[in-house]
DNA sequence: GTGCAATATTTGTTATGTTAAATATATGAG
DNA sequence: CTCATATATTTAACATAACAAATATTGCAC
């Protein structure tokens, strides 16, 4: 590899080969890949299911909450929650202590829906695993982490 | 951390927090920041940045190719090289020999942004560099090269 | 050389990302 | 209490992502 390089007087940037946000999205992609077909089956994107996984596990909470556990900026959050709304797989209700927040809750059926793709979920994770490697897939969370120090 | 744990007879996903889709999203979302705040400044968006840093690098080159390299979908790659055409950053031909292909060349005009973000870029390098470690980015790209195998 | 399958690219549609502006409620100074 | 400011969320507007379908060209069988 002679990526990366400088020759003296002429500085350029690393290949696009070595960048890391291209890199970012090369893995992301691979990733998403398996994930988009199993939940195409249930008409669930990518963020709706990030949403409701993000209920499941914390229960309800409130949007800006929400939507910075799901990873995703708030204008996105309350379409994504719209049409969960629509679907009735989430609710909706101002906080009586706060009137400026919104809770949102998952539902029975919301949650029939992740329950129903445990196992393909559980399994793209383990082929994952199986090709990455346990151990690099933990080295590669946490220094994924230390991004977050930027 | 006791996350990724599994109960008898009670199976759960992967807590978010150690979720590798949603890791992949936030450290790239980090590392996207300062690149946004350098493009916005010429009108360039992130995209743009993609095919104008790939057609620098690896030359005139058909759609399929530059949007394999840049990372893009096809339909993707259209859209913004259109508008890439009418800033006068790249031009788009039919390939003479092929005439369902398309070539597509960077301008002096797209040559010039390169050039004057240079700098900046490399200063946004250096910095990912100073904060994560060159091993560690190393390995990164290693692990995340990895990905291309799912 | 005609028709058909394959290839290269674009267009259409729906959902999301991003930024700025708008709305609604809360909080504190005076 | 009232107004200015801060906070929480939504709406608006435009670009992009993703997938499916349409278009254009090529290459080959016949």
């Amino acid at each position: 590899m002679t990526d990366d390089t400088e020759i003296a007087g002429s500085p350029v940037l690393p290949s696009t080969r070595r960048s890391i946000p291209i890199a970012l999205i090369r893995a992301r992609e691979k990733v998403m890949g398996p994930i988009r077909e199993m939940l195409s089956d249930c008409g669930i994107t990518e963020q709706q299911w990030r949403i409701l996984r993000v209920l499941e596990e914390f229960g309800p909470q409130d949007a800006s909450t929400l939507a910075e556990r799901a990873c995703l900026l708030l204008p996105s959050q309350t379409r994504i929650v719209q049409t969960l709304l629509e679907k009735g797989f989430v609710t909706r209700q101002v906080d009586e202590k706060d009137r400026r927040k919104q809770t949102v809750a998952i539902t029975p059926a919301g949650q029939a829906i992740i329950d129903d793709k445990l196992q393909d979920a559980k399994a793209i994770a383990a082929r994952i695993e199986e090709v990455i490697g346990k151990e690099k897939l933990a080295q590669l969370l946490d220094i994924l982490e230390d991004f977050q120090k930027l």
